[in-house]
DNA sequence: CTGAAAGCGCTAACAA
DNA sequence: TTGTTAGCGCTTTCAG
C-alpha cells in the first residue's frame, strides 16, 4: 500500500522565486501582490502579474497552507455524494465557500460511524480550515477529535442539545409529528412509514408513530428498507403493505424516490391516490412536483443549510466569537400537493 | 476575499518531534515507522505506534506533500455532483485510490469549459499526484495546462483520437446509433431524440439522426430540453412531440429521468408504451429496472470506468511506461426492457 | 538499523 | 513600499 515509490522527476513546477526574478523583485512582493493586492502599488502589482503569466506560475497552496497555518480549505463529509438530499446543500456551501476563497473538500461517511472515523483521520491530516458534517450522531471518537483540534465545526441537517461547535438543521421529529397530524388532518387512520435505513429518517419514523398513538390511531406499520432508496424499494413496500390485513390509507416515505416508487406501484394496481391511500414523501426533489400525481412532501431549505454552514465556518475563522454563530434552526414546510 | 486574517492561535497539533520524543527516538524514525514499517523493527514500531495513539498524532499531510512532493492526492473534475450517471464511478475511483493510499478531491465543472478551467487552477494549486476529467472537450488553455504540468491525466465517459494523456471511455455515437438501429429493428420508423443541454448526449443524439437518415427514415425530431434533466422535462417533452403532425413512435432520452418522465406522461394521457411509442433512456439507473413499464435503456459501467481510470493514474504515478495505459473502450450495452 | 542536516515553497515577522 | 531572515512539518539524503 505504502511503497517506497521513486521521488517524481517531473519538471520543477515554477515557484515564487522564478516569477520574482522575472518581475525584478523579491519573493514577498509576489507573495504580496498576489495575497494582499491592495498593499503593493499598481505599478508593481502590474509587472508581477506579467511575470505571472509568462511563467504560468500557479501557486502551491501546500507549501501556502504550510507555512500560513491557513489552507483556505473547508471539508464537508456528508453520507452519501449521490444522494439529492443534500446536492443543494453541497451547492451552496461549494458557492459560499468560493466567494470568500475558500474551496470545499468533499468526503463521503456511508452513513456510518465507522466510515466517518476513518474519513475524518484522512481529511484532519489535510489540515482544513473547517469541518461541515451532515448529521450530529458521531462516534465519541470522533467527537473527541473534533473538540480537541480546536477547528470550527458545524453540523448540519439535524438539531441536538449537545452541539460539538456548531449546528445548522431542523428537528426531525418535528417533521414526523407534522407529517402524522397533517394525514390525520385528512380523516386518515391507518398509517405507514416507509423508511430507508438512516438515523434520521428513523427519527422522523418514531415521532410519526409516537404521535399517531398520541391522536388514538392505530400504530402505524413500519416498513423499513435498505440505503439508498430506490424506485424499486417503494413499489416493494406498498406490495407488503397492501398485504396488511388492516389496511393502510396513509404511508409517509423517507425520501421522495420511495414515494414514487409507492405512487408507481399504486398506479400499476390501480389504487387510487389520494383517493384510497395519502403518500407524502421527503426531500421535494425535482421528481415530486411533476410526478403524477404531484407528490406531497416535506420541504427542506437545503441551500440555506449549506450558506449559513458556509458563512459560520468563515466566521469563526475570521475570529468571530462564538455566542453571534449559535444554532440556527431553518425549519421545513409540508409541500401539498394531490397525492396526499 | 483575500483578507490578512489573524494568524490561527489554535494550539498548535502534535508534530512527529513529539511522537519523537515520548517513543524516545528521532523523527525519521518516527516518520519510517508510520510510511515503511518494514523498514524498522518491531520493538521500535510499537514504541512509536504507542506514542502516536498517546499523541492522538495525525500526520500533516501537506508537509508531507511539500517535501516528499507526492501530496497523495487525485483530483477528479466532474461536470455534475449530483448527477446519478457519474456516481458510480466516483464511487469507483474512491475505492479503488483509497485502496492504494490516495484520497480523491471532487471538484464539479458545471458542464462548461469556464467553470472547468478556473476549477483547473484551483486544484493545481493543491498538487495531486494526478488528474481524472469526465470529458474529452476541454479549452485550450485547460489542454495546455494539463499537458504542461507533466501530471497522469485520466479523460473518461468519452473517447477521442487526440487525448491528452491516458483514456478510458466509450462512444457516444456509437450508443447513438446502435438505439436507432434497436427502434428501428422494432418496426419503429417516426423517432425522436430528447435531449439534455450536454455535448455527449448532443453526439448521441446526432448520430441517431444520421443513423436514421442512413435507414431510409424520416428526420427524427429532436427536443433539446435544459441541464440538469428531470421528470418534468420528460413529460414537457412528449407533449411537444404528441403536437408533431407527423406522430413519433420511438423516443430516446439522453437519461432515465427523463425517460421517465416522457412514460409518467404516456400514462396520464393513457399513450400504451411499448405499444404505441416505444422509449429509451440512458444511463441504467435503479429506477430503470423498476419503472412501469420497465425501461430498456443504455448500460455504461460506470465503475468500470472509475477504476480503470484510476488504475491508469496509480500506474503512471507509480512509473508505469506510457504505452501499457492506453485508451480503453469500455463499449456499452443496450438492456432490453419493457418499455421499447 | 538509526540519526543529523538540509530544504520542499511559501509567508510571518521584523527591519529598512 | 520593499526586502531579509527564518521556519511551518515533514522527508530526502547521506553518514554512521
Amino acid at each position: 500500500m505504502t511503497q517506497p515509490l521513486p521521488t517524481p522527476d517531473r519538471q520543477r513546477a515554477t515557484t515564487v522565486l522564478d516569477v520574482a526574478r522575472l518581475a525584478g523583485v523579491s519573493a514577498m512582493t509576489v507573495s504580496r501582490a498576489l495575497n494582499q493586492p491592495q498593499r503593493v502599488p499598481p505599478a508593481t502589482r502590474q509587472r508581477v502579474q506579467a511575470a505571472v503569466e509568462a511563467t504560468h506560475y500557479v501557486p502551491n497552496l501546500l507549501a501556502c497552507g504550510l507555512r500560513s497555518r491557513r489552507s483556505r480549505l473547508v471539508a464537508a463529509i456528508v453520507p452519501a455524494l449521490g444522494s439529492p438530499v443534500f446536492s443543494e446543500t453541497v451547492q451552496a456551501l461549494t458557492a459560499t465557500l468560493g466567494a470568500a476563497g475558500y474551496h470545499l473538500m468533499l468526503g463521503q461517511s456511508g452513513y456510518g460511524a465507522a466510515g466517518e472515523d476513518a474519513l475524518l483521520q484522512a481529511v484532519i491530516g489535510r489540515r482544513p480550515d473547517g469541518i461541515v458534517l451532515v448529521g450530529v450522531d458521531h462516534s465519541r471518537q470522533t467527537r473527541e477529535r473534533l473538540a480537541g483540534c480546536g477547528m470550527p465545526v458545524v453540523e448540519t441537517w439535524d438539531l441536538t442539545p449537545t452541539p460539538i461547535d456548531m449546528l445548522v438543521g431542523f428537528s426531525h421529529a418535528d417533521v414526523g409529528a407534522a407529517v402524522c397530524r397533517f394525514l390525520a388532518d385528512q380523516g386518515r387512520r391507518r398509517l405507514a412509514v416507509v423508511s430507508g435505513a438512516d438515523g434520521r429518517a428513523a427519527r422522523r419514523a418514531q415521532a410519526f408513530t409516537a404521535t399517531a398513538e398520541h391522536l388514538g390511531l392505530p400504530a402505524p406499520v413500519l416498513v423499513e428498507v435498505d440505503a439508498p432508496t430506490t424506485l424499486g424499494h417503494g413499489r416493494q413496500a406498498l406490495r407488503q403493505l397492501l398485504g396488511h390485513p388492516a389496511g393502510v390509507d396513509g404511508i409517509f416515505c423517507s425520501s421522495d424516490m420511495l414515494a414514487l416508487g409507492v405512487l408507481t406501484e399504486a398506479a400499476h394496481q390501480r389504487i387510487a391516490v389520494p383517493g384510497r391511500i395519502g403518500v407524502v414523501g421527503f426531500g421535494d426533489q425535482p421528481l415530486a412536483a411533476d410526478a403524477e400525481p404531484a407528490l406531497t412532501t416535506v420541504r427542506v431549505d437545503g441551500a440555506r443549510i449549506g450558506r449559513e454552514a458556509a458563512l459560520r465556518v468563515i466566521g469563526r475563522i475570521a475570529g468571530a466569537p462564538a455566542p453571534e454563530l449559535a444554532a440556527l434552526d431553518v425549519g421545513f414546510s409540508i409541500v401539498p400537493r394531490r397525492s396526499g
